[in-house]
DNA sequence: AAATTTGTCTATTTACATTTC
DNA sequence: GGAAATGTAAATAGACAAATT
């Protein structure tokens, strides 16, 4: 029994661990996941110092230590040593956003998916392609890292985004999400640290808890990571690397400044460490800055996606790696897909040589850029400004929305949004914001009467 | 400094440790990593009991568990209570399998790359399939777990192989690596175990690596796992599942028997283990016995890939999951690939609804089997016996080859084969196996030479 | 600026269970 | 069948370093 009686004590979380079998760090796990489910943990709450709880339970330090390192590593608090422990400010958001739902009941505002208009000149080049007399090898096994032409497409793709490469520092993966597993899994291990910002794209967050490798929000200012914060995670985080969309940012629409790549490189570089660069949304914009990429070739690992500039049924990627970490990525893209789908790969690669793929992206910027002046006009005075290419537009909600609440509001009405909860990560409050997907709706008329009903709850 | 000296011991391992730098555990890893690579740890090795090297370098037993746990975990050793602790057999042999090579410099009879012919009736469909009106959703994002379409064609897959299920216990896949991936990540974590055969397929050595899973060979009796074997590793080992692949075993090319079949599901009820059955080669049989899975609905997971049976380049497999696993694996293949390409998917489930894939199977079986009598008749004498419809087949080679030696000396002679080493898990020696693929060399006579040149190293 | 708070990490102690002989 | 050998796992101790006050 402890010396000292607690009842008194205003402590946050008070676990009873008298029912449960041992062993003790687990029983605690067990018992901060059922108190999490159970609404008695909020997100954001500061737990008690961990030698606090140690002394009010009568165990040893290191077992509460080892008990919420564990939970640390599923994603439910983050610790930090002299300022303490608090749950995590995602752990009561939804983390799978189901896809491609045929006909759902409500406005799809949240998802992005790519209008599907614009995948006529695709299919037609499918159709072309499997007319040719060595069609019969598109349905058998690929190379591994995609062939020579389809990773000299990748390199001539990257140019286009100004980082200029050749085909053996490419590899093929299937599809942008494939990419940034692979990465993740292939170069980082259980109990890792990466930066990210303080709010980001889910996906990296789910991979990040599936195999336990943390994620850590970086000081930012105006949409960015300082410098200073960045130096910081280094040192007292020990981040082995940072995970990035410097362009139309995910859920921001920001676009990172010159500088700031320019700063992330230097820094990438002097300290060894790991760049994650999402550079899916680059070609959307009109003139595209480089990826940081171009910057720091050594540090960068550069993911770019077909999926938002081209179609995203071709489940195509191309991967810039540097020469250090090929090995270990391709050898994880193998242990998890064996190889890409030959016919897309080659489709995806046939398109960028023979320059539909230049048309295609054009139409896509075209349509996304009609559909922003409508967003402009309608939802005036709550949005983030954006390029008009931008895929999504970030709503800044009145102070008495959350943006969960803002998203339930929503969907009251018929409309599906993403609020910010589903970004964050770390600990601190979520913002009062929420994401709106600009190319989602089938009709501009959909999207259309989407704005409006958020424009009704807003006002 | 220890008491004793050791100097006169007859230690397999002398570890120092005198010019490195802490943490203690951390170095000794290095150290065990350092001395496999020069070759001075060799497979099968038995290291001292953990007392005396804690003895013999000074250090606390504990700090010495830690560090060859985690080289365990690397899948460098094997230990076990009372019997000691042995450099795993496989360390030195190569885990990938360059995929799809084009014009290799040999003749490749190592991996398994099925007949480009069959893929005929594929490419004609999908051509027909992009003319339809619907065509060009093809292109866009495809529901995660696949259509209710695609999920009651898969059910119809597994009604052919015995399994009778409906739509709601399948999710597609891209690929069957894709599926066990998903299947290992998604239900085990870093740290379990699960048991398979001593020589299985590659694929599951990788990913379990990859994660951190153990696993440990079964006890067997004529190619099959014996039931005091499993129980011996449920209660002993801790096993949290069984990898299992009933046809055509990859490498040995056995069929699991009826009633071992039955005696792993009865096991995985009454133990609640999970079994991850590996059917891809089922329905390349000419009269299947029904999955275990078949037998136990609740316990197994099994998946059906079609690269083997339909063409590879579908990048398609079928999963049937028990209810209780469900949302885990569909939240992991999710993670994984977000969505599986829509075209393919159409293309696999629309074939087997409309018959053609059965048309397929029969073609590749009467491939297969015309080459099976060619390479019965060559290397007659060094066969395990098999089913004409069998891709790979088992050489048992002479005693003064190991299956590494084999493979070295064929690939002297153009032939590229792999041994059992490649196969092999834990630590007992290989055998002296290795294993030809049937389907791989493209015509007829790439194959009569590939054998012959086999059967003149043999005799 | 120094003292205190707080989490992290390695190594150690102790108990235990199985296998081998 | 009992004793010795052997690996496993939880809990504890202690030193450390960063952040806060």
């Amino acid at each position: 029994m402890p010396i000292n009686s607690f009842e008194n004590y205003p402590m946050s979380w008070k676990p009873d661990l008298s029912n449960t079998k041992p062993p003790i760090y687990l029983a605690l796990v067990r018992q901060l996941e059922d108190d999490i489910k159970a609404g008695i943990l909020k997100p954001g709450t500061k737990l008690p110092p961990q030698r606090e709880l140690a002394d009010y339970l009568d165990i040893n330090l290191s077992t509460v230590s080892r008990a919420l390192k564990i939970c640390e590593q599923k994603g439910l608090l983050s610790a930090s040593v002299g300022n303490g422990t608090y749950i995590s400010s995602d752990v009561t958001s939804d983390k799978i956003f189901i896809c491609g739902q045929e006909n759902p009941p409500f406005i799809e505002m949240g998802g992005l998916y790519p209008h599907i208009e614009a995948n006529r000149k695709v299919k037609q080049y499918a159709e072309r392609l499997l007319k040719k007399p060595d069609a019969l090898k598109l349905f058998s096994y690929a190379e591994s890292e995609g062939t020579e032409i389809q990773r000299t497409a990748g390199a001539a793709w990257f140019r286009k985004m100004g980082l200029h490469t050749d085909s053996q520092h490419i590899i093929l993966a299937a599809g942008g999400q494939n990419a940034l597993t692979a990465t993740v899994c292939g170069l980082l291990k259980q109990g890792d640290r990466i930066g990210t910002d303080y709010v980001t794209y889910p996906g990296i967050k789910t991979i990040a808890q599936m195999i336990g490798v943390q994620l850590v929000a970086i000081q930012h200012k105006d949409f960015e990571m300082t410098e200073a914060g960045i130096y910081y995670a280094i040192q007292n985080e020990n981040i082995k690397g940072i995970y990035v969309i410097p362009d139309f940012h995910n859920p921001t629409s920001h676009i990172m400044s010159l500088e700031t790549r320019k700063m992330i490189a230097q820094i990438a570089q002097e300290e060894n460490i790991l760049i994650i660069e999402d550079a899916i949304n680059n070609l959307l914009e009109d003139n595209p800055l480089p990826p940081i990429a171009a910057f720091a070739p050594e540090q960068v690992i550069c993911l770019a996606s077909l999926s938002k500039t081209i179609a995203p049924g071709l489940r195509t990627a191309f991967i810039y790696v540097p020469e250090k970490y090929h090995c270990d990525l391709a050898t994880t893209l193998y242990n998890m897909n064996i190889s890409n789908p030959a016919l897309l790969s080659t489709i995806s690669a046939d398109l960028i040589i023979n320059g539909i793929a230049d048309e295609v992206i054009m139409e896509r910027k075209k349509e996304i850029s009609n559909r922003n002046l409508i967003v402009n006009e309608i939802l005036n005075g709550y949005l983030v400004e954006s390029k008009l290419t931008c895929p999504i537009r970030y709503l800044l909600l009145p102070d008495y929305f959350t943006g969960k609440s803002f998203e339930i509001c929503a969907l009251q009405t018929g409309v599906q949004v993403f609020g910010a909860e589903r970004f964050t990560v770390g600990n601190k409050p979520a913002d009062k914001t929420a994401r709106i997907s600009v190319i989602t709706p089938p009709t501009i008329n959909d999207l259309t009467e989407g704005l409006q009903r958020l424009k009704k709850i807003l006002s």
